[in-house]
DNA sequence: CCTTGAGCTGAAGTTGGCTTTAAGTTGCAG
DNA sequence: CTGCAACTTAAAGCCAACTTCAGCTCAAGG
C-alpha cells in the first residue's frame, strides 16, 4: 500500500477537485510535501482532513472556523488522543447547537403546518426559550453567534 | 396593532439588514406593497418568511433553493393548509438528510476519538452504509446531491 | 413650512470559495 | 530515451450573497 498520495490521488478518492485541494492548502487547511520535481504528495492523514473539510461546510461553517478548529491540533507533533479530545469536544458543541437548530426548525414546521399557520411569532423556532420576550412584543429572530 | 411594517421594522425585529431585505426582494424572496411615495410596506407575514430563510440559511441552503421551496407557495391565493403541507413534506426530507449528517459527524467524531485515531475511513461518516465499497478500497466521500 | 431621519434606486464594491487559463515541468510506461 | 498524462504556478475570472455609495425623495414632529 501506497504510503503517500499524489493530489490527483486525494482528489479522485476524496471527491474534491483537484483545484480545490490546492486552495485549501494556501489557505493552510491542509499540508503536503514535496517531491524532488515540486509534486505535491500527501500523507494518508490528509484524507480524514478534507472529509473532515467538507462535512463541515456541508453544515454551514466556514473554511476560517474549520481551520481555527484544525490549528488547535498541533503541527509540530503527531497529535495526541487528548489533542483530538480537546478538537472533538470543541466542535461537539457546535453540533449539537446545529442538530437543535434544525430539529427544532423540522419539528415547528411540521407543528405550524398542524395548526396551519406556519406561524414563527407562537413557535419556539424563531424565540427559542423566549430569550428575548423582553424586548417587547411580536417575532424576532434569535440565531446563535 | 399595525397592519404592515416599515422596512426598518422589518429589519430590527428580524435582525436582518435592510439592505438584504432589498435584495431578498430583487430576487423574489419577499414581496412588499408600496405607499404612494414608494416606500416598501411589509404584511406581518413576511416577517415569517425571514426567519424561513435566515433558519434555512444557517444550515447551509441556498437562496436559490430557498425561493424554489417558497415558490411553492401560491402567490395568487391564501396558502391552504394542504400548500403548507407540501412545503413542509419537501423540506422533512432535506431537513431529517441533514441532521442525519450532522449526528453522524458528531458521534463518529466521538467514537474516533474514543479509539484515538480520527479514523475516516473506518467510520460510516465518510462512508455511509458502504455506499461507494464497490468504487475500490479506501476512504471516498459520499456525500448527499 | 421646515427640518431631519427614514427610505428610494442603480451601480459599484466586497468577501468567500472556488475554477479556469496559460505556459511551462515532472514522472512513469513502453 | 521518448511521449504523454499528470503535475506546477500566478493571475484572472466567476458566482453567491450581500454592503456601500451617491444623490435623491418621503413622512412626520415642531
Amino acid at each position: 500500500m501506497q504510503e503517500l498520495l499524489t493530489i490527483g490521488q486525494l482528489s479522485t478518492r476524496s471527491g474534491v477537485a483537484m483545484s480545490a485541494l490546492r486552495y485549501y492548502e494556501q489557505i493552510g487547511l491542509l499540508r503536503a510535501d514535496r517531491t524532488g520535481g515540486n509534486q505535491r504528495r500527501y500523507a494518508r492523514s490528509e484524507l480524514r482532513r478534507v472529509a473532515f473539510i467538507r462535512i463541515s461546510q456541508q453544515v454551514g461553517v466556514s473554511l476560517d472556523e474549520i481551520r481555527e478548529a484544525l490549528e488547535s491540533l498541533p503541527a509540530a507533533r503527531t497529535p495526541t488522543p487528548e489533542d483530538w479530545t480537546q478538537l472533538s469536544r470543541l466542535w461537539r458543541n457546535r453540533l449539537d447547537e446545529k442538530i437543535t437548530l434544525l430539529t427544532r426548525l423540522r419539528d415547528d414546521l411540521d407543528g405550524c403546518i398542524g395548526c396551519g399557520c406556519l406561524s414563527l411569532r407562537r413557535c419556539t423556532l424563531s424565540n427559542p426559550g423566549d430569550r428575548v420576550a423582553d424586548e417587547g412584543p411580536g417575532a424576532r429572530l434569535a440565531m446563535p453567534r
